[in-house]
DNA sequence: AAGACATGTTGACAGTGTGAACTTTAGACG
DNA sequence: CGTCTAAAGTTCACACTGTCAACATGTCTT
């Protein structure tokens, strides 16, 4: 029960579990990632995993599903975070950017739990329905767009399907952000570069 | 030299191993690849890969490579095939659809592929320079954006950058079509939303 | 004809995911 | 308090993997 028990049982291993994997994607990425390696650094036998996670596989996807919640409360915080600048930049506006740089921002600094969660392991986190305790991206991102509909900064009309289609637009451009011409560029252009889109997913809402 | 060798050369075991390893990959995904099974379904014993790869890494990464050129090429083809509709759609603007749409029905249609396209393994060739003999999807977009415009439908003003921005668009609408909220959707209702999400794209652009 | 070189094979080794059987411990109940 | 039970962790074992080193077999050049 004392939160340190250094003896046969661990305390919580699933959380430590999912810790340590978390540092060991971070450091060496999904591919590489050994459930006896996390056993090793957590200082546990290799299969006292199987009490926790029925597979691998379940481990992988755990983690992914944290990394979605941190996704969701980073996402969140910059919203609150934001203000609107002068009178070119709504409210609605400058917190859907925040959200989108919230978002692109996390997969730049954790390429790897990035990928993760995107491949086949956080895939299933997405489409199973009560995995994720924080709201889904889409979700965020659609809240966002009842206030630009609200501040009738996009039209009812195109409302609709339109958390997919922003979605769509800032996974896209996160995931080119780390592989594709992005990579390539200084952090300063990149940056300029994410405004630019910005522009771009907006106009595109107005229609 | 003859085209089937059955003896103890194979003839040309690369091209063999990266047709096999496709096969296996679509199958079963990147993840549970085997170099030792793709050897087999060869027929030809597991070190025998490592004259033509160095690593079990080198064959993915040919195997993506295959995958980029394929996408390419159907890209090209169907830009090829696409016909303006009446008056409502311009030349320019039925190309760019025509693309997007061979872009994101590959991405549905070999989902493993594509994964590993723009996983870390395909991630690769996207950087370095000439391990594409076709031209990226980037630069594909792109021309059609130079259509775009030579016909006025898009400022030359918006025109920079723009085909990071497309790619991102469909790339992230591609990827979301197999993992997220698409999924559940009808494939007559995932057509539509696809249109709906070209239009958003178009509108983007127009700025 | 002969040797050089590319291509394929065999054997070996460390490391992996995972099932089965065993052991330790924490907590419930008399 | 002692005892029983189930959860949590361990050990052993197995098939499989990627890859290295040494060897075998073709093919091509001269």
């Amino acid at each position: 029960m004392s939160p340190s028990k250094a003896s046969y049982h661990h305390g919580d291993l699933r959380q430590a579990l999912v810790h340590a994997g978390l540092a060991l994607i971070e450091r060496f990425g999904a591919e590489d990632f050994s459930l006896r390696e996390v056993a090793r650094e957590v200082g546990v036998s290799a299969n006292a995993a199987y009490r926790h996670f029925a597979d691998k596989g379940a481990l992988l996807t755990a983690i992914a599903v944290s990394g979605f919640e941190r996704l969701s409360s980073e996402m969140q915080e910059a919203m609150l975070a934001a203000r609107p600048r002068g009178a070119v930049l709504s409210r609605a506006v400058a917190r859907f950017n925040a959200a989108a740089r919230a978002y692109v921002v996390l997969a730049q600094e954790h390429p790897q739990l990035y990928g993760l969660m995107f491949g086949s392991a956080g895939r299933a986190c997405l489409e199973a329905e009560g995995a994720l305790v924080g709201p889904t991206p889409g979700v965020l991102l659609g809240r966002v767009l009842d206030e630009l509909v609200e501040e009738k900064a996009m039209s009812k009309k195109h409302r609709q399907g339109a958390e997919l289609h922003v979605w769509s637009a800032v996974h896209g451009f996160a995931s080119l952000a780390q592989s594709g011409p992005l990579v390539a560029l200084s952090p300063k252009a990149r940056a300029y570069a994410l405004e630019e889109f910005l522009r771009f997913v907006i106009a595109g809402l107005r229609g």
